[in-house]
RNA sequence: GCCCAGGUGGUGGAAUGGUAGACACGCAGGACUUAAAAUCCUGUGGCCGUUGAGGCCGUACGGGUUCGAGUCCCGUCCCGGGCACCA
């Protein structure tokens, strides 16, 4: 019997879920292996055949450590919150609770199809208030807790408190705000309730603050930067503009030092790390402070990581929203830094981003002593020193840093030598630390490691400066003015927000009239109808009105899914103390710094209060690449199409042999005036649509007068003959011969559009085209079906131009796969084609799961064939049973322990792509050598069970088996086989191959060594020079060196 | 500009410093068949030569280390990803 892949995986499927084979459970007599694909969110547009690749090797892992004895939980859930749902509840109406679970609906039957050993179980959902529940609760521990240096962990914020009554915050290390008094206890004490909460909130680990956010005023959001995309926004594409609004924030910079040194400790790909440091962005330096001369007591303060180079220091600058410049500019440029401010602020990040070369900025008029020499320099204002980042302001040393030199050539400003090995200072900065130190008093001569602790000492003992570490990274906002998210579990009280008790936890989202802000511009929860917290009859109070982003669901999922139905806390104890942890995470790179920080920053804070055992949430993490998808791309003549199309196939070709007449050599020369005009003819050819009849009687109207006879060619009828040039040209030529004053055809066809083939798109310019995505199911090697493509409303009324060949060709961009590109692939047709089996396959064979590549059905046909070979080793025609008990040879049991050795160690390096050639090479082979025993087959069945599961359990069964495959043993290696009597090295003379030889294995490196250089190919080259050198690698190769 | 990952046949890709191109697609030739599909067999990096004869070149480019380099080091070019006036 054929092998018939959908009748085996309709049976096998529906047999592991009566048989609840997925489901899994703490079993402390088994080691656990938690293996983690990245939560989806579960789009309108369903999985395409990027999606599952992530999921497939996972399951592969995770099907091969169940085999290997381990207790593997392999759950999928949903990051169900989120923007396009709420969109399309905007424009729809449609409740996003309703097409979220139509979405999930439909992802999870498409994940079903492909057979992933997932315990549906455990599946959890970020907008279920069961699960948002515990969301809510982890930011009220988040509101509970501030971060103390000293016993660098979160502490609850009552021991805070107890401080601030005993001795004030002045001996207090702790995360808050910049702006943070020092106060004593006296005043503490003397503080009102309000007082003490809003001073609190400058401590604790998420609190409302005044910040500029990235408001988008379509979506009537704030959206992260990581969700901003040039200016507008990534979902959507809406415009994005900087805005001052309060909102939740969370306090991660708290963890920054953590996050940084908890990297080590996991095994995560290197290129993510760096991400992470990088966003994180630790420098060590120092503060600085100048005093500004003439204002007593002022200074400007700034940080820098090169204090080594304070005597080069020739100016200071101001970021344009620095504090210091109203009070510092001098009356006489006052109206020049006010003009240079007001026209900072009229231009976008965007703006500021695209001219980074250009130098901007202006003379404050005011002075700032150099701490060190003594010396005035002056403070400039310009909009490359950025407020968000150190104190705003910089000194400027312009002959070691690239943007303080262009400053300073451009405003004439001394650039200083403070290295004697910095070269070409006329020419551009030069950043070295290498060399000693000149024109810099105290530090003269010294190096850059010696001279760093003299100034920071020096710079301590007057109070004018002092190391200091600063980050890049900043806090992060928490709110979101939108619907489809958390509820915040705050109300708020006389202008202060306090927490919801824990008992009135989910604070569940309420309903709402429509999905927009109000007219008043808060976020869409104001809407709700008498929602109003009531702790008494008395009291009622105005909820928090904002919601929780994206990433709070997602920040702490894999907890629950080690006890996904617990009422009574997050995750019980006992699940925490089995399941501990991620062991191997998977997920697309692009969460780098999003999601992979923020879960880390949540994991470091639960772990801080005892509540999980690990500090990192995931030990090992792999990048799954993207499968891209290849667009079709067909060109649509523009207008200016048209007028080449006539000069390049008409009349040029067709009319140059005419006579007398002489049309313009370039397009260029005669068309200011008419489209084309002939030089010795008084004919002009005017090419337009005739649904512009304006122009045509403009156009007429100007020939009369300058006395030209006119053509007017239609582009709907270019567009109709465009096959057919010569009909063109005849009507011209018959125009040429008359002395008719006007020629316009009075019945013109109706079509919109032409289309042409690619190949001959590359007569004419670029600017002729506009370049459409055409639907990937119209096109086969490229060539357009023309006839399927006309029943499609865009091509309705279209015309093509095809090639010389009668095609009409395509071209292709490898891109994302979006609906949008009508490049998406269905999973479901692959598999309906070729089985769910040949499809996992197919997708790990394709290369390694890391690296990113085009969706190509090229190849699968080759691992179709295989699953056909590998059933015809077990099944025979008329389904008879080909297995036999006969004993292995010693050849079939050495092919078979030799792959066992190499996809077991494949799968444990993550190799999947190369497993599935090794099964292949067994195969094969197996099939050379008719090999048809039980002894060879039925561990092969094991083997190949994490890739085709539908298959290696119908095999299983077959058997005589009645449990499943997924619990079978995988085969032990047994090196015994693949010890061999002879060995055959190859030989090498000078590193170049040159022969075999096949030796004892048993034999000495000298007994070798002999038999090689006794070969006639070795004495070939040795007889010239002799031997000089011979190295035998036992068991791999021999080099003689002549 | 900075950081990271890459560059191997017509294609996807393989190769702990040890026979470059495994495995597969495609292509060419052949078998089976009335025919097609399916299946099977043979060949397939380039160039020169041969018809059981081998040689030269070859992993983006130029150098280096090594008995031996796709792999390690230095420099250049190109493609991709991330960050981007970060003091």
């Amino acid at each position: 019997m054929e092998y018939q892949p959908r009748l085996i995986e309709k049976k096998w499927s529906e047999w592991w879920k009566k048989h609840q084979v997925y489901r899994v459970s703490e079993r402390p007599d088994k080691p656990k292996f938690y293996i983690l694909n990245m939560f989806p969110y579960p789009s309108g547009a369903g999985l395409h055949v990027g999606h599952p690749l992530g999921y497939i090797a996972s399951d592969i892992i995770a099907r091969y450590k169940r085999l290997r004895g381990f207790n593997v939980l392999n759950p999928m859930g949903f990051d169900a919150f989120g923007l396009p749902a709420e969109q399309y509840a905007i424009e729809m109406g449609i409740h996003p609770a309703v097409s979220t679970e139509e979405n999930i609906r439909r992802y999870r039957q498409q994940l079903e199809n492909i057979g992933l050993s997932f315990d549906w179980s455990r599946e959890v959902r970020t907008c279920d208030p069961k699960y948002y529940k515990w969301t809510q609760w982890i930011f009220s521990l988040l509101f509970r807790h501030y971060y103390d240096y000293d016993a660098d962990k979160a502490l609850p914020i009552e021991d805070l408190v107890k401080r601030l009554e005993k001795e004030g915050n002045a001996n207090i290390r702790a995360a808050c705000d910049d702006d943070t008094p020092t106060i004593t206890a006296q005043q503490w004490n003397d503080f009102s309730e309000k007082e003490k909460q809003l001073f609190l909130l400058k401590y604790r680990l998420t609190f409302p603050e005044e910040s500029f956010v990235n408001w988008c005023p379509a979506l009537g959001t704030v959206l992260s930067n990581d969700e901003v995309k040039d200016g507008v926004s990534e979902r959507g594409g809406y415009p994005v503009e900087r805005k001052r609004m309060k909102q939740w924030s969370m306090r991660i910079t708290a963890y920054a030092e953590r996050l940084l040194r908890g990297l080590d400790e996991i095994q995560w790909p290197e290129a993510i790390k760096d991400q992470q440091r990088n966003w994180i962005g630790r420098s060590e330096g120092a503060i600085v402070r100048f005093p500004v001369q003439g204002h007593d007591g002022l200074f400007i303060e700034i940080f820098t990581t090169r204090v080594d180079t304070i005597y080069g220091a020739t100016f200071m600058v101001l970021a344009p929203e620095h504090e210091l410049v109203s009070i510092i500019t001098t009356p006489a440029q006052r109206p020049e830094v006010q003009l240079y401010l007001k026209w900072v602020a009229s231009r976008s990040e965007r703006e500021r981003m695209a001219e980074v070369k250009r130098v901007t900025g202006v003379n404050t008029g005011a002075f700032a002593i150099h701490p060190i020499t003594g010396q005035t320099i002056p403070i400039y204002v310009a909009d490359y020193v950025l407020v968000g980042y150190g104190t705003g302001a910089i000194m400027a040393v312009p002959s070691g840093d690239q943007r303080d030199w262009n400053f300073a050539k451009a405003f004439q400003l001394p650039i200083i030598p403070i290295l004697d090995s910095q070269k070409n200072l006329d020419q551009a900065a030069d950043p070295t630390k290498e060399g000693r130190y000149i024109n810099s008093g105290i530090i003269n001569n010294l190096t850059f490691e010696e001279a760093v602790p003299v100034l920071l000492q020096w710079l301590e003992q007057r109070g004018l400066g002092r190391a200091r570490i600063q980050y890049k990274l900043r806090n992060a906002i928490f709110s979101r003015q939108r619907y489809w998210g958390e509820p915040i579990p705050i109300y708020w009280k006389d202008g202060v927000p306090y927490l919801l008790p824990e008992n009135e936890l989910p604070l569940v989202l309420p309903e709402i009239d429509k999905y927009l802000p109000t007219e008043t511009g808060e976020p869409p929860l104001a809407r709700a109808q008498h929602w109003r917290y009531r702790p008494t009859p008395e009291e009622t109070y105005e909820y928090e009105y904002s919601t929780m982003p994206g990433w709070a669901g997602s920040s702490w999922y894999w907890y629950r899914y080690m006890d996904p139905h617990n009422d009574e806390a997050f995750c019980s104890q006992e699940a925490l103390a089995y399941w501990r942890c991620v062991d191997w995470y998977i997920g697309g790179a692009e969460h780098a710094v999003g999601h992979l920080l923020y879960s880390r920053f949540w994991n470091h804070f639960l772990y801080d209060l005892g509540l999980v055992p690990e500090r990192e949430f995931a030990k090992k993490l792999i990048n799954q690449g993207m499968i891209q998808g290849r667009s079709s791309i067909i060109f649509r003549a523009k207008e200016s199409f048209y007028e080449e199309y006539l000069w390049i196939k008409v009349l040029k070709p067709y009319l140059d042999s005419f006579g007398p007449m002489r049309i313009p050599q370039t397009l260029a020369e005669e068309s200011f005036m008419y489209d084309f005009a002939f030089a010795t003819n008084d004919l002009v050819i005017e090419v337009v649509s005739w649904k512009k009849a304006e122009k045509i009687e403009i156009v007429r109207q100007r020939a009369e007068a300058d006395g030209k006879r006119l053509l007017v060619l239609f582009t709907e009828e270019l567009a109709a003959d465009i096959n057919a040039h010569e009909k063109t040209a005849n009507r011209i030529r018959q125009a040429l011969h008359s002395r008719e004053p006007f020629f316009m055809s009075e019945h013109v066809p109706e079509i919109e559009q032409l289309f042409v083939s690619y190949e001959l798109t590359a007569k004419y310019s670029p600017e002729c085209f506009s370049r459409l995505h055409v639907d990937i199911s119209l096109v086969s090697e490229d060539v357009l079906n023309i006839e399927e493509a006309r029943k499609r409303p865009m091509f309705q009324k279209a015309n093509f131009k095809v090639g010389p060949e009668g095609r009409f060709l395509c071209t292709y961009e490898i891109e994302k796969m979006s609906k949008s590109k009508y490049n998406v692939v269905n999973p479901d047709d692959v598999i309906e084609q070729y089985g769910a089996d040949c499809f996992r396959m197919y997708e790990m064979f394709l290369g390694p799961v890391e690296t990113s590549k085009p969706w190509d059905t090229k190849g699968i046909t080759g691992v179709q064939s295989f699953l056909k070979r590998l059933w015809s080793l077990y099944v025979g025609a008329d389904n008879t049973w080909l297995v036999q008990e006969t004993e292995p040879t010693r050849q079939e049991l050495r092919a078979l322990h030799l792959t066992i050795k190499k996809i077991t160690d494949d799968i444990e390096r993550f190799s999947l792509n190369t497993c599935i050639s090794h099964l292949m090479i067994l195969v094969n082979e197996l099939r050379d050598l008719k090999c048809h025993k039980r002894a060879i087959l039925e561990p092969l069945v094991v083997l190949i069970a994490p890739f085709a599961p539908h298959l290696a359990e119908e095999l299983w069964h077959r058997f005589g088996h009645s449990t499943t495959v997924c619990d079978a043993q995988w085969p032990a290696y047994n090196e015994h086989y693949l010890e061999t009597d002879r060995i055959v090295y190859p030989v090498q003379v000078n590193g170049k191959l040159r022969g075999n030889i096949e030796v004892d294995a048993h034999a000495t490196i000298q007994e070798i060594e002999q038999l090689a250089l006794r070969q006639d190919f070795v004495l070939r080259y040795a007889r010239a020079n002799g031997v000089k050198k011979v190295i035998v690698v036992p068991g791999r190769i021999i080099n003689i060196v002549v």
